[in-house]
DNA sequence: TTAAAAAATTAGACAGCGTTCAGTTTTATG
DNA sequence: CATAAAACTGAACGCTGTCTAATTTTTTAA
């Protein structure tokens, strides 16, 4: 068979993302298949190819759409949130993951070829993230320009994701952690903490 | 052909963890494959299933393989630590993870097969790791008993593992983070100081 | 209107993978 | 010495990602 014109390329784009984000929900990773893909959109697999350039260009698209999912999900659980919201940031990292775990999963098992970049697009939908926290960190942390917040911030999401992926792989539950989120979320409180007394201490110098 | 006696049991068995060990330190589990391992060892496939049951097992027992050689490393530098015994054990955290990325990898990356169990050794030869740090925050805590300490060593294991997963996968280099490991540390020594406040406050009200 | 060029799509080939199993050879048992 | 058990191979099966030649459709240009 030759052109089709049963989607535009956009909507061909949408297509193939679409199925392949359901086949990772469903299998993750590892049992994930371009074939498979192609087979469940009506189309030969060459067609990934000619859209993505590459199986990892289709998967890469995959995760960071899930990226996107993952950002709106905190959105909703902050705009929900009293005020507490780093209790809510923290909480909607780990419900995301759990609800989801192959689609979460896959974001890091995920490498790319080396010399391969991803697209702007969709390195600002990975972005988008870390933007959300970066915003409640500071808010957080009563002074807002304080030198390397950025930083701080990134740190704390690498502190909540060491825990969640314990969870998430099982290795929490071995080791009989009863309450992973809220471990999680005692080393935040207890970072930020520190960070505002050493805030006051240097202002107390001024 | 038949049965041989190139090797006894024990040595046919070191013999494939080893080529596999190898080659998963080239490749990374993504890249790993059982009949190169077959190869590499001087034997067919067939014989990886008869000595491990499985490829998973073969797996498993290769990355069980590294997290003794990992605690080795951190006994290492534990013994050649002067007073900061954590700062040590944070480094030599990160330095195993970042000589040895794709074993270090290879180890969360790889999920048992549903149903499937670590044999008793293997479980051991992990929680021996988990072990090390254990120790030594009971010993920064000033209070080796305190209550709950086991989870709070594994909840800064956490902490650690977030900001490693983050290096050695790339995320943070995206990031710009000048360095990680002094984050992760900082991070820990927050959370330690905290306990020991919190035993003072606790302390001082009997 | 039509001829030529470009784009999209497929089918098939290729080499590799994990897994299984019948068959063969060696070792151990009685 | 005969028989049973264990070890090992080789080939088959169905799957995978990747690439390419061929085919069909759409677009462009004359």
């Amino acid at each position: 068979m030759g052109r089709r014109s049963d989607h535009t390329r956009e909507e061909l784009r949408a297509l193939l993302i679409s199925r392949g984000h359901a086949l990772m929900a469903e299998q993750g990773l590892a049992k994930f298949s371009g074939r498979e893909v192609a087979k469940r959109a009506g189309y030969s697999v060459g067609t990934i190819y000619n859209v993505f350039g590459s199986l990892d260009g289709l998967i890469a698209t995959i995760n960071s759409h899930t990226f996107s999912l993952w950002a709106d999900h905190l959105h909703k659980r902050l705009d929900a949130a009293g005020e507490d919201r780093i209790k809510a940031l923290v909480e909607g990292y780990f419900d995301f993951a759990l609800e989801h775990p192959n689609l979460w999963s896959a974001i890091y098992e995920h490498r790319l070829a080396e010399g391969e970049e991803l697209p702007e697009r969709e390195q600002g939908q990975r972005a988008a993230l870390t933007a959300i926290v970066e915003q409640e960190v500071r808010a957080a942390l009563s002074d807002p320009d304080m030198p390397g917040a950025a930083r701080f911030a990134r740190s704390l999401i690498a502190t909540v994701h060491g825990h969640c992926s314990y969870v998430v792989s099982g290795t929490f539950a071995l080791l009989d952690e009863p309450d992973p989120v809220g471990s999680a979320l005692a080393r935040v409180r207890e970072s930020i903490a520190a960070q505002r007394v050493e805030l006051a201490v240097t202002s107390s110098f001024n």
